[in-house]
DNA sequence: GCCGTTTTCGGCCCGACTGTTTTCAGTCG
């Protein structure tokens, strides 16, 4: 975890504490800092050694004060102190759905309730209906919200969530009633991961639509079912949301459930500050209630006086101004890249032969692969040594000659050694199209000894590109320690393509780093990483993190052809 | 607590659904 996580972390619990106690606006100031320090690539240290803490937007005098004192003393005295004075489960009660401060503090206090184990006790019991307000239906939502809470997944990875968003959107787009489906929220903006699914439907009758929703095969309780919108859980604890809107709300709902929450508050005081009202069913005139956009969502960002801004980019991390500003990056598009570099086949630990993996390229339209299977070093992966390699590049040679309208390049994924050199000859890289240097052991060595270890591969003069640079596994393994700074900056000196991992869980380096990255002059590529034909699909994803980092076509070397890719890395 | 081209005080995004307190508070996104 980085230090900005880590500061974001202790102002995002201030946040959920005032939360608690009912002082929102106060809440919301916490949370709305930590949001911008969380997305930040600047490092906070250094922010605070240079006096500019306050610089951040949404930073004032206190939180300035706080983050120093947390960042010399490793502790604040705030959160000890908001600790104590919450009364205890306080906050534990309030992660089931359906509890939020009131009910939290409420049963606290009247039953003496201080955790969850304690409420299904209680509700068990039948002693929650006693309390005034609560009622039997109450008492039987908590106790169903207790076992979703238990058996609820963390947040779904975007790749394996996307499946199953197209079976959700297709089933619905087979009602006559639904004009336009989309799903919206973190997975229209293509975040890493995915809370809720939310869809949205565009429809004259939504009861209609909402009828076919709630009757979706797989659904194991249907949480709310309204006139417009509905609530229900599938099985694996995914939770998904549809909104119903007419045609006429279409893009101002969009623009709404598309989020993030940060971008859309921005602009709805934007909104306000123009005597506009923003919501999800158009925006209108203040005082005359007059409709003035709500069919089409570029219109609602046109007469807010910005550019359309593209979903990945949604976050509040200074798109609305660039938007203002006419300074918005022109992303590097989907279609854009026409090559995958990080591919494996079965000569190491892939499934999938040369010529599968070459076929799936030609369908899927891309112009070159390069082939990385890992080296000798791996014994896990089977990796490759001098000779097989030799062997696999004759293969590759052969293939060539018959592959029409694709060229498979020449690589190797390989092995950093803990001393920072590679486990294969200079003789054989030398002879390689691409060599892609990677880091697979050793995660517990110190920074020091891994930063060094990177760059010294960095100054390799056969090393053309470093892959999934930290080392992180999503909600599994967080990275090695590293100073990514000073990588990015060798990385910038000597030329070398820092990877875009596309693997679901890896997509490394991330959104932010990503950016840093491009930021400071580093190009990126990206790579699925596939060890089979289908996990070639994940490029999108690879793009997705390059897009919400804000990179342009020009950081991203697999935009390029053949012939200006090998000469990008030299080998032309 | 933060913020300011209406403001250094007084705002802070806006609306749907649920359950229960018979008119609305609490929660959520």
């Amino acid at each position: 975890m980085s230090l900005n996580s880590e500061v974001a972390g202790v102002l995002n619990e201030i946040g959920e504490i005032y939360e608690a106690n009912g002082d929102l606006f106060r809440s919301r100031a916490f949370r709305t800092a930590a949001q911008r320090i969380a997305s930040l690539t600047e490092d906070i240290g250094e922010i605070h050694a240079e006096g500019k803490l306050m610089e951040i937007p949404g930073v004032g005098r206190s939180i300035a004060s706080i983050i120093g004192e947390y960042l010399e003393t490793g502790s604040c005295a705030l959160l000890e102190e908001l600790r104590e004075s919450l009364p205890p489960g306080v906050l534990e009660l309030m992660q089931l759905e359906g509890v939020g401060p009131k009910t939290a503090l409420r049963l606290n206090r009247e039953l003496g309730l201080t955790s969850i184990d304690q409420l299904e006790a209680a509700a068990r019991e039948g002693r929650l209906r006693g309390v005034r307000g609560f009622g039997a239906k109450t008492e039987e939502n908590i106790l169903k919200a207790i076992q979703e809470h238990r058996s609820r997944l963390e947040r779904h990875l975007l790749g394996g969530i996307l499946p199953l968003i197209r079976g959700i959107t297709s089933y619905l787009k087979g009602d006559e009633a639904a004009i336009e489906v989309k799903a919206v929220g973190s997975a229209r903006r293509m975040a890493e991961t995915v809370g809720d699914l939310d869809i949205l439907v565009s429809s004259e009758r939504p009861s209609m639509v909402v009828k076919r929703f709630t009757s979706m095969p797989n659904i194991t309780r249907v949480i709310s079912r309204g006139r417009t919108k509905s609530t229900v859980m599938l099985g694996k604890g995914v939770r998904v949301d549809l909104r119903v809107v007419p045609p006429e709300s279409y893009g101002a709902a969009l623009q709404y459930f598309t989020g993030s929450k940060e971008h859309n508050i921005k602009l709805r005081k934007m909104a306000k500050e123009r005597g506009l009202k923003l919501s999800e069913y158009g925006l209108f005139e203040r005082d005359s209630g007059k409709k003035i956009a709500g069919e089409d969502e570029r219109e609602i960002y046109r007469h807010l006086g910005l550019g359309w801004i593209e979903p990945e980019l949604r976050e509040d991390r200074g798109e609305i101004e660039a938007a203002a500003s006419g300074g918005l990056p022109r992303l590097v598009g989907y279609g854009e890249v026409r090559g995958d570099l990080h591919i494996h086949t079965n000569w190491s630990d892939g499934t999938g032969t040369l010529e599968e993996m070459a076929e799936k390229a030609r369908e899927m339209g891309l112009e070159y692969i390069a082939i990385c299977d890992h080296s000798k070093t791996l014994g896990i992966a089977r990796g490759l040594d001098e000779e097989r390699l030799r062997e696999q590049m004759r293969e590759i040679d052969r293939l060539n000659e018959r592959m029409e309208g694709l060229t498979i390049l020449k690589g190797v994924e390989c092995n950093i050694k803990a001393d920072g050199s590679l486990d294969l000859s200079s003789s054989v890289l030398r002879d390689l199209d691409l060599v892609i240097a990677a880091i697979h052991s050793g995660f517990k060595s110190d920074e020091k000894q891994m930063t060094e270890r990177l760059i010294k591969a960095i100054h390799n003069d056969h090393v053309s590109a470093i892959a999934h640079p930290t080392g992180r596994i999503i909600q599994r393994r967080r990275g090695y320690p590293l100073d990514l700074d000073r990588v990015l900056e060798e990385a910038s000196r000597q030329g070398v393509l820092m990877e875009i991992n596309a693997f679901p869980d890896r997509l490394d380096l991330n959104e932010l780093n990503s950016r840093k990255a491009g930021e400071r002059g580093v190009t990126l590529y990206i790579g699925t990483d596939a060890h089979t034909p289908s996990q070639m699909d994940f490029l999108p994803l690879g793009v997705a993190v390059a897009r919400r980092g804000w990179l342009e076509a020009g950081s991203v070397a697999n935009t390029l052809d053949v012939e200006g890719l090998l000469r990008r890395i030299g080998k032309g």
